[in-house]
DNA sequence: TGTACATCAGTGAACGCGCGTTCACTGATGTAC
DNA sequence: TGTACATCAGTGAACGCGCGTTCACTGATGTAC
């Protein structure tokens, strides 16, 4: 195999940002570093400078793509089901397993303040229309209530809190060692979903 | 004012704790440093190294000071309460009221991969007492049913989700975001434990 | 009470390292004529 | 279709910096006699 020089790599952009997920995932966030992206992609250190102004601009839009997928999760979880129960429900566990099976965007997503020097204006632009989402699922559940009714609100808040918390406690360890070799995620997000008030609609 | 060396300082170690955790707090986690924690606190770079063999001794000792705190916190929120109900209700506030007041410490406590290079075993020891306070909570609520009853088991994981969710969506940003010049804490933070199933206990 | 000495907790200079970023340069590609 | 040239996306070497950690050393303190 001769070493070919790789003038024109033609998807580069795209491979750092998989390249940059995949060192989150080892290493996570703390192990993310411009060089070590380049080194992975087989690139030189200054080839990424080609496609991202610095590094908080990769994370960014590693950020901006995981907000994506995530709303893109969401559609279909909703889809799936029929009542407005149900995709409520398949939302808050699309969400869960998106941290789970996706941790590196979702360590990303939830950290404006390493991307963003400003006040994390696009992390509200991508953020919210996910959010939006929820707060549409929700509402959906009562419609003879107002979408701004304190009632929907408590449980937007609610609900979004309790898939937040679990997915964060699981990804980060508490949880696991909790309940170490005793319960499985699915057992878990059983058990949180019919804790909650949600279920009970 | 002479500049006097300080070959006896007296109580170092509690003092690189406390500057350690200002660090935190001005800077994040990212931020914290054991150069920047010796500058601070006035003294060589090498002077920690005779109170901690590295810096994730001094992370570990952080930590482990913060579940105490914590757990100090759950106790006096507990007796000033008289209901079982109202004692759970104050834990939940006080483990919110915690994060936030004492952001430093909480997002120390909650990454014990950076200061574990194992299984976060020391980790467990000190949290699980914490944990073990709002499962007594939670099942002081129920004295008819059994302590290891699922239907505990779930509200203690409910319960613990969402107040760790509130706090973390809290202090890293999307809360304060979304509810933008709209919402006081405190106002969340009853909207929070109205929409749950734990207040209707 | 004084003195000799071990110990303890500091100093400051140095180490090697990996980082983000910049630079002049290079070779492949696309386009005008 | 062929050729000249601008542009685009790479290279690799270098920069300064801050980091964790180590080292030989120093001065204050406590203790045995």
């Amino acid at each position: 195999m001769t070493k070919k020089k790789n003038y024109h790599h033609g998807s580069l952009r795209t491979a750092l940002i998989e390249t940059g997920l995949e060192l989150v995932s080892e290493k996570g966030i703390s192990g993310f570093t411009l060089r070590g992206v380049a080194k992975h992609a087989g690139v030189s250190t200054a080839a990424p400078y080609h496609h991202f102004r610095n590094k908080s601009e990769l994370l960014e839009a590693m950020a901006a793509q995981g907000w994506h997928l995530m709303g893109e999760e969401f559609k279909a979880a909703s889809a799936a089901e029929d009542t407005p129960a149900a995709k409520l429900i398949a939302i808050g566990v699309a969400y869960i397993t998106f941290a789970l099976e996706n941790t590196a965007y979702f360590r990303v997503m939830c950290r404006p303040d390493i991307y963003c020097s400003e006040e994390g204006v696009d992390y509200s632009g991508a953020g919210l229309d996910v959010f939006e989402m929820l707060n549409a699922a929700v509402a959906n559940c009562f419609p003879e209530k107002d979408m701004n009714d304190p009632f929907i609100k408590k449980k937007v808040l609610n609900a979004w809190v309790m898939v937040h918390g679990f997915a964060t406690l699981w990804i980060d360890g508490p949880i696991k060692i909790t309940y170490l070799g005793k319960l499985s995620v699915e057992e878990l997000m059983k058990m949180l979903f019919e804790g909650s008030g949600l279920i009970t609609l």
